[in-house]
DNA sequence: CCATTAAAATGACCTATGGTCATTACAATG
DNA sequence: CATTGTAATGACCATAGGTCATTTTAATGG
């Protein structure tokens, strides 16, 4: 087994294991605190608590408050990467359905902790943190993102699933929008807001994909 | 003129309006600072100082800092409405688009200030804040441009202009998220973007909006 | 011109929270 | 059992939101 983890010692990999254990240990605490609280209203000694730990050993595994947002952003967004590969199919435009759909039942299922991602970016007015290793990090998966979709919607231009004078960036721009600012949106605001009233006000995602869709897909 | 200023004595009169014209100073240099360095960066002392104000007299205007906030989103909320009145048109589809054409100047070209409320939005992630009421006044404001654009769908509907099939608050609500959210994030991201870069590498807020408008028009 | 008074403005002060760091607890090793 | 390196701690600091007793200002009346 040993050569298949590096040429650690297991003392070595144990100790990694325990960090990691620990890390994910108060990243969980942050984002059940955040979704009960709201991030504003959750203090990094509240995290402590729920992690059973000491305030300062937050410290030891996370640069900042920032940086734990955006470590758990990070981890977020990597669910994307995910329903973007088990997207693929016949040609582009059915792609892109297939996306939207898991996006769809992602944000009605699985909206725990995702919907963060929208509340989050709401922090950060002009520009992410300077110096902060996972904001750029984050950035960069972001523009991952982009450029996978990019790459779907240039597949369906190429092979005549999508009207071909789109523009694939800009198409795939407006599309990452969709799914994850609106789908976001939608979704908090229904979350919040059938709990106190009987109906859904805040329906309709979906229809903007269906009809973003529809209005890219060759005629 | 005394009887158009209702029972007041000029003094009085006199006062109110100075006391408006302070509060006014106040949201100004806040405005000002929150676009140059954002939100989060921005103390009350900063504001105090921009304002030639001590700080404890940015207390007597506004309760908090969030509700200095939520009257500077009231402002620029009472510009949706003007821009409704604005588009009424000959029928329902010419209306809404009517008013998509005057958010999407509205975002391009008079963009201070009002990505603010998509930023301010994130800073709220569950609920605003009780006991605040300009907070309220907000959530008001923001349900009265949904009922609005509501019954400018109903119209559509009702004279043929619009798919008969649509449930007018869904399909409003849908449309409220598209000029929000996805519109002034988009024209963040523009405005951020295009400054260190050639290009522009997020545009595609316009096509959400015609697909949006396309997909709900009667064929 | 001064005394009075009501309102506006002030800034020292309080509290809470993000962040630091010298110290302690612990577990493995020889 | 002593040593040692690492994880964990919580007292401590700096700063920002928010309060309030005091001062400043300006209008009024004698």
């Amino acid at each position: 087994m040993k050569h298949f983890m590096g040429n650690r010692s297991r003392k070595e990999r144990e100790a990694e294991a325990l960090k990691l254990k620990r890390r994910a240990e108060i990243m969980n605490a942050a984002i059940f605190l955040f979704e009960q609280r709201g991030i504003r209203n959750v203090t990094i000694s509240h995290i402590a608590a729920e992690a059973e730990l000491a305030k300062g050993t937050v410290y030891l595994y996370f640069k900042t408050k920032d940086d734990l947002l955006f470590h758990i952003m990070i981890d977020l967004i990597g669910g994307f990467d995910v329903a973007m590969r088990r997207a693929e199919a016949a040609n582009g435009f059915e792609s892109l359905k297939r996306l939207a759909n898991i996006m769809k039942q992602d944000y009605t299922k699985n909206l725990t902790g995702k919907h963060l991602i929208m509340l989050f970016n709401g922090l950060y007015d002009t520009a992410y943190p300077e110096d902060l290793p996972s904001a750029r990090e984050y950035e960069r998966m972001i523009a991952a993102f982009i450029d996978r979709l990019t790459a779907m919607v240039q597949r369906g231009i190429d092979d005549g699933t999508l009207r071909p004078e789109l523009d694939a960036r800009s198409t795939a721009c407006t599309l990452g929008n969709v799914f994850g600012v609106l789908g976001i949106t939608t979704a908090v605001r229904r979350k919040q807001l059938t709990t106190h009233q009987g109906a859904d006000p805040y329906p309709g995602y979906c229809d903007v994909l269906d009809a973003f869709l529809a209005w890219i897909q060759r005629r």
